[in-house]
DNA sequence: CAACTAATTGTGTGCGCACACAATTAGTTT
DNA sequence: AAACTAATTGTGTGCGCACACAATTAGTTG
């Protein structure tokens, strides 16, 4: 079919009988050309198939690509610890572009935090930026600024229907709780009750929390007695009196906990009250989770893979700005499902 | 600490008072260049940090790779035709720099087919294999060739000691079967019967079929009765009655399969039999597979992504002939566990 | 010391594109 | 028709590197 050399601005221009500045206003629709010959060259291209030299192009262009980077204190919370190590071989991977990413921390508890970050975001005056959007109203309104402004986002971890972001990276939370539903029912105990621990900081978040729960609770179906405990904003002696309670049912099989940090939490109280024999499924490869793991206090994790959701928004973002690839809008990522006996292999693996 | 700013070739050059030229023939070794002069650029290469500009290096030189892709007919096996369709994607990644990649297949029962195969590839003068090193002898042979000819090879799937490459990729098989044995366990049915199968063609593959069984054995201990079944070169007939035969043994409560296409046809066995009650964890994504899974009669399928193996394969291959960056000499794969319930997460996910 | 060779070092060009700027042409006004 | 402006098109340069080739210097020989 086509040839296999590669047709460079200066053959179009060649074929179209124009000069390869014309040919370039028409490619980037930039400047004044007449229409008769813009049709005349876009044919041309079409024709051919051309496709840009992203080497040349990046390389003659020398600008450096700011990205922001909008995400909770790593320091609060290991969840977020893991998706800021993302940074690191992202930049390591773009750095023959010139890539900068500006890291904005916020407070996991205070939703003005965030619109204060939001705000340096903005002023900062980014290339693209990519978020977690945890609090639901004031990402709105950086979304609103954004798009003023021009500016790609990539939303990640928590989706927001409302947005139009250049693409959401995270997980189908509501498949992720039939995950769980099916690792809770492996082992055929008598005891069929469930106990579902939302532990988490935000209430905006519960919307996607429930989620999760609401998969459960599809998988389980009726053959299960389930109950689900909200225990946000609840300090850590309440948190024991309440969870010793519900551990001590004597019906009580298993429990489900739907964030990364109050999953080592309740493996933390389960192993101080003694019931590791309830089977515990949780979510995330936090030190202290991989700890009960090993332990056998934690049956199963379900990766979310934040390191890895980092790397891939920043990724599509770059490629979107120095590519103008086209991105898929939603990358929803694979429920990992995390044992005693493969986590050695996740840990070890470069490829996550 | 250093300039944000990239030091060029041309700033080496300054630094150390000598020309672009020399600062070149001292990072390539090509050349006669003082010894003197070349501790000196050396010294300044190594203090600033120097790190060449891909773009610009590749630009300039404008040959096509060429990529040699060894691997058993896809048509034979589904297995192969997964790992086969990661050439696509792979194309389509690099095509930049003008990659070409060459699929010679061969015959699965067929060493000899394997040799001929091997000499086509060595007669392209390809300038990097990815191979799936089947046979033992006539993988050896083809590797003594290609390092005399000090082309750079990737081994994938199988690994083999005695060679060189430049890496290998695939999965601690080890392991694996210790997963394998940690998924049959999880109910913990009073039948401590397992039987453990191994499908396969090439008596070579075995060894590695052994290390499966190994870690299933390691993991499940004395507590349960494993059998294990070899059954290569098998006519369907006669693997009916021996099947047959084994799975209505009273006291069998699992069955492990080491391959991915042995594994849909225990399924289909144990579908004709009336046995799905017994436990069955197999490997891999195919087509079959996914059916058996969804319908419950597969319990767990262990994913060796073969697809990804080749993509990651040709990566490494090209960035070392392109870029020369360094590469892991060995790239194990997570373990992933794969069920009825995240089954859709992976097969909807680009990133896998 | 001229004439040569070998060793070492320097210079110039192209890769394909983006972008600034120069040149040309058409259209208008006085 | 000269003098202008607006519209359109063409040309030249740099990005950083690789590589071919030219230039210089040192070393040797008759």
């Amino acid at each position: 079919m086509s040839d296999n050399k590669n047709i460079r601005i200066k053959d179009i221009a060649e074929m179209a009988g124009v000069s390869v500045g014309t040919v370039d206003r028409v490619i980037h629709k930039r400047g004044k050309v007449a229409e008769e010959v813009r049709k005349k060259v876009e044919n041309v291209l079409q024709s051919t198939g051309y496709k840009p030299n992203l080497l040349a192009r990046t390389l003659g262009s020398k600008k450096a690509l700011k990205i922001a980077l909008l995400i909770p204190d790593p320091k609060q919370d290991e969840y977020w610890a893991l998706a800021e190590s993302g940074v690191k071989p992202s930049l390591e991977e773009w750095s023959q572009y010139g890539l900068e990413i500006a890291p904005n921390f916020f407070d996991l508890y205070e939703s003005t935090s965030f619109a204060t970050s939001a705000k340096e975001v903005l002023s900062s005056k980014p290339d693209g930026v990519i978020v977690a959007p945890i609090f639901h109203n004031e990402s709105l309104n950086l979304f609103a600024e954004l798009d003023r402004d021009q500016i790609p986002y990539v939303l990640f971890n928590t989706n927001i229907p409302e947005a139009q972001p250049l693409s959401f990276i995270g997980q189908d939370l509501y498949q992720s709780g039939k995950v769980g539903g099916e690792l809770l029912s492996l082992d055929n105990t008598e005891k069929k009750g469930v106990a579902v621990f939302h532990i988490h900081e935000s209430i905006d978040n519960s919307v996607h929390l429930k989620a999760k729960e609401t998969g459960l609770r599809d998988f389980l179906g009726t053959a299960y007695d389930i109950e689900s405990y909200d225990l946000n904003h609840v300090n850590s002696g309440e948190l024991n009196q309440i969870v010793s309670k519900i551990l001590h049912q004597s019906d009580l099989g298993a429990a489900f906990v739907s964030t990364s940090q109050g999953t080592n939490i309740i493996a933390t109280l389960m192993e101080k009250h003694n019931c590791t024999h309830i089977k515990l499924v949780g979510y995330d490869l936090l030190a202290a989770n991989l700890h009960y793991l090993e332990k056998g206090v934690i049956n199963f994790l379900i990766n979310q893979n934040p390191k890895r959701m980092t790397q891939v928004g920043i990724s599509h973002l770059t490629n979107h700005l120095l590519f103008h690839k086209e991105l898929p809008r939603e990358e929803l990522f694979p429920l990992e499902i995390i044992s005693k006996q493969n986590v050695g292999s996740y840990l070890n693996s470069r490829i996550h």
